[in-house]
DNA sequence: CAGCATCCGCTATGATACTG
DNA sequence: CAGTATCATAGCGGATGCTG
């Protein structure tokens, strides 16, 4: 039972955590970790280090601007390093920090919460949309 | 033991979630979160029903049309409900479903975790782009 | 009150070509 | 190999005004 309030009082608060405590901050790692190719990257990279290349065919669709656009922006905010190797073809490894890796935990979350319930969104969102149109057949 | 086999066995799983388990769902439900409205909306609808108005107060800086979008959105998947009492002035009510509510826990744990490191993240990016332009004064 | 319609700028994303 | 530079485009988000 204090389970459940204990639950209950998190939940309270999280309009606080969304709301009092900087929305902005909140949306930009929204923002990272919810644009189109990080979740991908993040991850690959939870596996081990990927070079550039490595990356760029493990993540299917992505463009060289927008793998690199997103592999800065992840180094920015310290959740993965960017390793250059001084050879003659030139290597890059990039891999996962200390910090990015306490991300995986939540992510991961999302990420089954996702799985377990996108067939009853999916589902949603038909019912949804069949509900809109019906006189345009006629 | 037998735990940090199982945590880590979890997030061996991780690149298969993001990966093979449909990457355009995936993205689609961290869109829907990811947004630059939908969190504070769920926040705020966490705590009980609201109407149209009382949102619209409660969010600073949204537009009509924004919320409206967003309100939308979110109903079309299912995550919340809209409620219309025909009534004198129309009075509409959101409310969050029970699939929304099981949602609540993941963006929470994400939530938290934001919490506890957008310090870290914020001295991250202040020192990377510290370190991009000492050129420029000169 | 609770929207919808219209216009409009900005940014994210992407295709293509070039470089150290 | 691992990018950068340039150009083009589409959609998000916003301002404003109208409606039931």
């Amino acid at each position: 039972m204090s389970q459940a309030i204990l639950v209950e009082e998190t939940l309270r608060s999280m309009g606080k955590l969304c709301i009092e405590h900087d929305p902005d901050v909140f949306r930009s790692v929204l923002d990272r970790i919810g644009d189109k190719w990080s979740l991908l990257v993040i991850g690959i990279l939870e596996a081990g280090p990927r070079r550039f290349t490595e990356l760029l065919r493990a993540t299917p669709g992505v463009s060289r601007k927008m793998l690199t656009t997103t592999l800065r922006a992840l180094e920015r905010d310290g959740l993965i390093t960017r390793t250059i190797y001084p050879e003659v073809p030139p290597r890059v490894e990039y891999a996962m920090t200390e910090l990015g890796r306490t991300l995986s935990g939540p992510v991961l979350v999302l990420a089954t919460w996702t799985a377990d319930n996108q067939e009853a969104i999916l589902a949603n969102r038909d019912g949804f949309d069949a509900g809109l149109q019906p006189e345009s057949p006629a």
